[in-house]
DNA sequence: TGTACCTTTTAAAAATTGTTTATGTACGTT
DNA sequence: AACGTACATAAACAATTTTTAAAAGGTACA
């Protein structure tokens, strides 16, 4: 699924806004007229549309009729017009902003950006760990193995978000225990391994040979992505 | 419940928007002070907040920050000042939109008309919530179970829309306190447990193994579509 | 004003998790 | 191969959280 929808028919403007949107971590698909656009949200889906008001043939009130006919996608115009009127005929027929040419790539992000936020709550990119078998959804606090949810401890879930967000690396103990248990904290090494082990036991296929949770020696921890 | 804050320390405009606004169909509560907005929303609810910029004391963006630690309101700033910077500040920090002054109250309605459309006439679409073999009709506040009616408390009704608009996501207890007591809540954790126990009595098959209303350990509770 | 119902508080029981302890096993160095 | 050290394991214990039931306090409505 395509994040963004650009409608624009200047082709150098759609190509720089394309590829600044990009560059916020959003995949963009830029198309250049209206009819164009209509088509590929028959096909396809987005998550929000950019649109150019004044676009050859149909123009981009006539596409925000269109798509507000079976959506409910957020719609952000841009337009050269800055006069009021035009403002108000865009929120009317059901735009969520309006940028204003020439355009401001920082601001359009921005916007963006909290128009995604409050529409899909992407709160985290990284709010899903996926990590080999192993997903951990940070949002709801529960972790899925090869599709199949297993409920960790909260200790259990906190090591394991930490070492799954660090694969290949290893976390030594001192910091592992900082993590989870804070700096001022008085409790015995072995918590931590004790931990380890009823992670193990619950992510492991083989609990004995432990494959995603490496020990290493003297050290710390390791997680390896399998 | 009031539909729209105003935050504006400007007595005269504070006056002259929330007429506009009332005009247009909302209900306003205009305050005058950062620190009222704050008091106000820890006791009342509203489903937006205009926020002037530059207030005496406590500024807008600090109450920005406030309400946003609690709360996913949306948000409309409203400044003088039209450099660049300002307008990022805001929506990083979850504005929803920005209206420079002087004011245009047309364009300010119009922006709030599509942000009270994109955040509640959504939901009011989905007035029945269906999930499962619970089914909440939100407009009429009724609750089916298998198409039988079983009739809740005004807590246990709150709790379980809170619960069932957002299955499979854990909801921690402060959360779930603080929306249906409110923030500044003196209640004792007991009394969402209760209420839980009278909910899982009322909607689930066996009480003593719930399915629907799991508990997530130390978290809070997650409601299953079943 | 009284009644019925809802909400909150309280307290004890049950369930779950976290920590410690003890013992066995593996590792690395000499 | 032997030794000391670090790690793994299991079970006992401690601490915490949740469930449950019942009583007390409020509130709305007749």
């Amino acid at each position: 699924m395509t994040d963004i929808l650009l409608v624009e028919d200047h082709e150098e403007l759609n190509e720089l806004i394309r590829i600044f949107l990009e560059k916020g971590g959003y995949s963009v698909k830029g198309v250049y007229a209206g009819e164009e656009a209509v088509e590929f949200l028959k096909k396809e889906r987005a998550k929000l549309v950019i649109l150019d008001v004044s676009l050859p043939g149909m123009d981009g009130f006539a596409v925000c009729a269109s798509v507000r006919e079976s959506s409910n996608i957020p719609i952000v115009f841009l337009s050269a017009r800055v006069d009021k009127e035009d403002k108000m005929n865009g929120f009317l027929q059901g735009a969520d902003d309006y940028v204003e040419k020439p355009v401001d790539m920082e601001l359009l992000l921005v916007k963006i950006n909290a128009l995604m936020r409050r529409n899909y709550s992407l709160k985290q990119e990284n709010a899903v760990i996926h990590s080999g078998a192993v997903s951990i959804d940070k949002e709801a606090k529960r972790v899925f193995l090869n599709g199949r949810e297993i409920t960790l401890t909260v200790k259990a879930y906190e090591l394991l978000v930490l070492l799954a967000e660090n694969p290949g690396k290893t976390l030594n103990k001192q910091y592992l225990f900082q993590r989870i248990w804070g700096a001022d904290s008085f409790s015995e090494d072995q918590t931590l391994t004790v931990h380890i082990k009823m992670l193990r036991d619950k992510i492991e296929e083989e609990p004995k040979k432990p494959k995603r949770i490496q020990t290493v020696w003297g050290i710390g921890y390791r997680y390896e992505e399998i």
